[in-house]
RNA sequence: UGGGGCGUGGUCCAACCGGUAGGACACCUCACUGUUAAUGAGGAUGGUGGAGGUUCGAAUCCUCCCGCCCCAGCCA
């Protein structure tokens, strides 16, 4: 683009800084207005969207380029910015020139409307969705989420370590694992918590986090389960329940935080009410199960010491507060084998789960693990798991064993919570689900 | 895996108690100098998830199958 090198190329976002002058932006259509000899293009280039004009008097060219053409066609708009009222997003760019990169054939044209389209439909055509302003600002607002917890978890003095994909057997049960052929004759089964290579780790370095992919086969067909998602996964040495608590707090406030702060754009465009996410900020409320199940029976749910909450229990309990609630202590026989019993409670374990506000439900489990060798080896029998496979899990409670706590945060169901959408499978970018691999 | 619901042009929906399958959007043409999912007029394309059954006649009723959605269990 020869012609293009003394104009300034600049992005929509940045439009609002060039107010007055010429520039070019690169980008796709995204619907066109007609009214006469005024046409009204909007834009979209990755960043945001604005809305162009382009009279045929004033630029016959430009015009009859834009006349017409079809909605996704990729384009170089050159053209004067200007505030502008009228417009959305305050600004509009007067078109000089209209460069078409491709044009979308009239024979087959962008599927996705500006309309209403059925939920099977949108997920057939994931690829092309995710252009839509509403998804766009999802996936950003995903990836501050992500940015603002890894520069929490590092300014709290945790290392970034990955846990393998792969892995050789269950982390806890082993009915929810997705099985494959590893070489040779070998099976494999993709991870589902990088937890127990974090404990590991943990005792290498002190304070980690993980932050991956997790696989679970579960046949879960709820908008809160997606077979494939992201965790983070710390996991500290010398850290018992309370600080484990403190951390998960602290984390979710500063991603709800760092949202609020750098996305507040993207909570517009998805009419997200921001005033129910200013107030998460420590402390978070504390209950103990067992003050849960009196709430509950309070509010005329029938549960009883030993029941595990579902998602109308974690409605209920979390409807009664403004923030999200830590749940802390509950019965052992709920929890996985590897949390620590209460020294005071036996039947309780030092387990806590974070539970967010307005149904979306249980966005963080953790607790302070056992680090007893003889009792590890107890519960292992107990819950039968195969020792041969724990060996090196067991080597942790051989070589200086010490007292150490983590949890998991699920990112989808936190960056659900924060976008307040109706289903976990729009904040990913391809959602896999139990009978969806496509695309 | 249970419980409930739904499958109609490319998309979103309508069609009474079984009686000629229709509209809107999208696409094309025309009009319109401030539109906001623009509007108005016209045009072409094209469909009852599948297989049986009942009936003079089935999108509609029955059986089976397939697909999807929601809820529960499990979990993040």
């Amino acid at each position: 683009m020869a012609e293009n090198c003394t104009m300034t190329t600049t992005t929509i976002e940045q439009a609002g800084k060039h107010d007055g002058q010429e520039v070019t932006l690169k980008g796709w259509l995204y619907n066109l207005r007609e009214s006469g000899k005024l046409l009204f293009p909007i834009f979209r280039d990755g960043t945001g969207i604005i809305q162009g004009v382009c009279s045929l008097k004033e630029n016959p060219e430009a015009f009859a380029a834009l006349k017409g053409l079809t909605q996704e066609s990729s384009v170089f708009i050159t053209g004067k910015i200007r505030a502008e009222k009228r417009a959305p997003g305050g600004y509009e760019i007067g078109v000089t020139k209209l460069q078409i990169v491709q044009r979308v054939p009239e024979s087959t044209p962008f599927p996705i409307q500006l309309k209403e389209h059925g939920v099977d439909f949108l997920l057939d055509n994931r690829h092309l969705w995710i252009r839509t302003p509403r998804q766009a600002a999802i996936l950003r607002i995903r990836a501050e989420a992500i940015r603002s917890a890894r520069e929490y978890m590092d300014s709290q003095g945790y290392t970034l370590t990955d846990a393998p994909m792969f892995t050789p057997a269950a982390c806890e049960g082993t009915s929810t694992l997705f099985e494959v052929n590893y070489i040779d004759d070998q099976k494999a089964y993709l991870t589902q918590s990088g937890q127990l290579y974090g404990e590991a780790l943990a005792m290498a370095l002190g304070k980690i986090y993980t932050f991956g992919p997790t696989f679970r086969a579960e046949k879960s067909k709820t908008r809160r389960h997606l077979t494939e998602f992201w965790m983070l996964e710390p996991e500290a040495a010398y850290v018992e329940l309370d600080e484990a608590m403190a951390l998960g707090e602290g984390l979710v406030s500063a991603i709800v935080q760092g949202v609020l702060k750098n996305k507040s754009r993207e909570l517009e465009t998805l009419k997200r009410d921001a005033k129910k996410l200013e107030c998460v900020k420590p402390p978070f409320p504390r209950i103990s199960y067992e003050e849960a199940v009196a709430v509950l029976n309070k509010n005329g749910n029938p549960a009883k010491f030993g029941d595990d909450f579902g998602g109308d229990e974690e409605t209920i309990i979390s409807s009664s507060f403004d923030r999200p609630v830590i749940v802390h202590r509950y019965p052992t026989s709920l929890k996985a084998f590897y949390m620590q019993p209460d020294p005071q409670r036996p039947e309780l374990a030092l387990a806590f789960d974070v539970l967010a506000p307005e149904g979306y439900g249980e966005i963080i489990g953790g607790s302070q693990r056992i680090h007893d060798y003889d009792l590890l080896v107890k519960r292992l029998r107990e819950h039968k798991l195969p020792e041969e496979a724990f060996e090196w899990y067991l080597d942790l409670r051989r070589y200086g064993s010490v007292p150490h706590s983590g949890f998991g945060l699920g990112l989808e169901r936190t960056v659900a919570w924060i976008c307040g959408t109706e289903h976990i499978r729009e904040v990913i970018p391809f959602p896999r689900m139990i009978y969806r691999v496509y695309p």
